[in-house]
DNA sequence: CACTTGACCTGTCCGC
DNA sequence: TGCGGACAGGTCAAGT
């Protein structure tokens, strides 16, 4: 479920609170949530400082002083929570909701302990995510990063860009299009349903015959869509939260998606969820027509 | 090349 | 109350 925004607002509280320490302890617990765990941590992450926290796509990138990066990926139900020495001892003083005070929980994969005695969690319940420690100068030339499209909040990509990587599969339907990361990075399922409502679009549109006016369109409710999402916390279903546990408020003001059955607020009329490209996805059926 | 299906997992919900 | 099955959605690999 972490898109683009769930994930830009995990890196900006994990920059502000990482940044300066150093990294005392890592414990793990499944192997596959972090495969190369044995082989480098003792090397490149025990005693290292946390430098920086980016984020590209839907992943995470801390950038430490051993020349190495710990990245990230949340897959759909993974979390990525601090907490620090004085609330991990008492807990108290934070929203029953919060996860601050309750972890490590059953789905706590890995724990990074700093030398301060703060704790950095990483949860993940379908144990679909996975961290990686990696040297910065392969990060490039992993497959995961090699492959990926434009960032699409970057100031320098613009409706003509996505217009040119559309054209690149003229015979796609448009919403499959926004969910590869090759075209473009870190659009879900979410943020795909919603900036298709907003530009009007029907999601199983051919994206050749999709004319320039829709294009463009789809762009600017593409990034108005993702701004909204950032500014309201993200999206939580289930599982999201941010860097320190809360959860996001996006979906209070999602149009179309987990919305069947209710109204439009454009037109009224009834949102439907229909299957496409193996996911659930929601429109309106009079404002989004199939050309 | 476009598209679908299955795999990876667990928790929740629905119908019987 | 319990049980089986469908479903949730990010990514990759394999099949149509």
């Amino acid at each position: 479920m972490p898109e683009l925004p769930e994930v830009e607002i995990v890196r900006y509280g994990l920059n502000v609170l990482l940044p300066g320490r150093t990294v005392e302890k890592v414990e793990f617990n499944w192997r596959k949530s972090f495969p190369n765990a044995d082989t480098d941590v003792n090397n490149f992450l025990i005693g290292a400082k946390v430098e920086e926290v980016t984020r590209r796509a839907k992943a995470l990138i801390l950038k430490l002083s051993s020349q190495n990066s710990l990245v990230t990926h949340l897959k759909m139900t993974g979390q990525l929570v601090f907490v620090d020495k004085k609330s991990l001892r008492f807990g108290a003083g934070h929203p029953s909701d919060s996860l601050i005070g309750k972890l490590p929980d059953k789905s706590t994969h890995v724990i990074i302990t700093f030398k301060d005695g703060s704790k950095l969690f990483f949860n993940d319940q379908r144990k679909f995510g996975w961290m990686r420690l990696l040297p910065n100068a392969e990060l490039p030339q992993i497959d995961f990063f090699k492959k990926l499209g434009p960032e699409p909040l970057n100031k320098d990509f613009t409706w003509k860009d996505l217009k040119a990587r559309l054209n690149h599969r003229p015979n796609t339907k448009i919403k499959s299009a926004l969910l590869d990361q090759s075209v473009i990075a870190g659009i879900g399922n979410i943020y795909s349903d919603e900036s298709l409502w907003s530009a009007k679009i029907h999601p199983a549109t051919q994206i050749c015959n999709l004319p320039d006016t829709k294009i463009k369109k789809l762009y600017q409710a593409m990034v108005s869509v993702l701004m909204l999402a950032i500014e309201k916390g993200g999206s939580t279903d289930k599982n999201y939260v941010d860097a320190e546990g809360r959860r996001g408020s996006y979906l209070l003001f999602a149009n179309v998606f987990r919305r069947e059955g209710q109204v439009c607020s454009r037109c009224g009329t009834l949102i439907i969820k229909i299957r496409l490209a193996g996911r659930g996805t929601h429109l309106c059926p009079k404002c989004q027509r199939l050309v």
